[in-house]
DNA sequence: ATTGAGACCTGTCGGC
DNA sequence: TGCCGACAGGTCTCAA
């Protein structure tokens, strides 16, 4: 999400949405009343990210609110121009915005888990969601200390709370399975067990914060260079193959865990 | 309160 | 080639 906010900041920042189509209504969850309406003619003054969702601050004070689901792709073209006719949309092009910069900037989602919502400053104060998500990874709030408290006692695994955005903001499930293996810690693991009973970090919550904190930077890092289509990851989607831990000589296993796939190396992560 | 399973929806891929 | 099931990077709801 981090890379699709710096794609989209040059088109959006500091420009008026001119015209606002939504072509296809019914995405997770339903558009708000006069969505277009209300965004036409509204200057967008910071595009941010929280977590995974793309935060846009609205000159009228109100929040669009965006989010990518798992499918979910923007697409970011020059209006047509000499009168050259506006490309056609394109299957599950569902939100079309164009803006004042003269970018036209395309929502598309095939799996509609996505959506997009319009809050005013005390909807945005209370979100049930934003309002209780964790730290973001890669901000100081987020440490081992911190990692620690909020998983003393938890009975659940570390794959499942890594998951769980209250824990810590906007990972996953593959950065969750690079992470662990980075930090050589099963996925099956009792979260509460990075933590003493009294919720100070043991050294496997350092190994772990730390690595939840290199994953993004990287994932991030790669996406400005050509090279990214081609990276492999460390145990995500290599089931059966030779782990790359140096001097490990494991086998990446994979297994599902509440509905998602788990990949990870059972000699080197314990 | 916490936890795990199922649901949401469409596309792709591998096996037969 | 065509059909079918399994699976997909994320939440949300429901029930135990």
């Amino acid at each position: 999400m981090e890379s699709v906010r710096r794609r989209l900041a040059p088109a959006m920042t500091a420009a008026r949405f001119t015209r606002v189509t939504v072509r296809r209504p019914d995405l997770r969850i339903p558009f708000p009343r006069r969505f277009a309406a209300r965004l036409t003619g509204e200057t967008v003054v910071a595009l941010t990210r929280r977590a995974k969702y793309l935060v846009a601050e609205l000159s009228s004070g109100e929040t669009l609110l965006m989010h990518l689901g798992m499918s979910g792709s923007f697409r970011v073209e020059r209006a047509g121009t000499g009168g050259r006719a506006q490309r056609a949309p394109g299957l599950h092009d569902h939100v079309v915005f164009e803006m004042s910069t003269g970018a036209v900037v395309t929502f598309n989602d095939p799996r509609r888990f996505g959506f997009m919502d319009l809050l005013t400053p005390r909807q945005l104060a209370a979100h049930p969601v934003l309002s209780t998500l964790g730290p973001e990874p890669l901000s100081a709030a987020f440490d081992a200390s911190s990692l620690a408290l909020a998983l003393r006692g938890k009975k659940t695994s570390l794959k499942a709370s890594l998951l769980d955005q209250r824990v810590v903001a906007g990972l996953g499930n593959i950065y969750v399975s690079e992470a662990l293996h980075r930090a050589g810690l099963s996925p099956l693991r009792r979260a509460s067990t990075i933590a003493t009973p009294s919720g100070k970090p043991r050294p496997a919550a350092h190994r772990l914060s730390a690595a939840i904190k290199q994953v993004l930077i990287e994932a991030v890092e790669r996406r400005r260079t050509p090279s990214y289509r081609v990276h492999r990851f460390q145990v995500y989607d290599r089931e059966n193959e030779p782990c790359r831990t140096r001097g490990c000589g494991g086998t990446i296993q994979r297994r599902t865990h509440a509905g998602r796939s788990t990949f990870y190396c059972p000699s080197c992560q314990r």
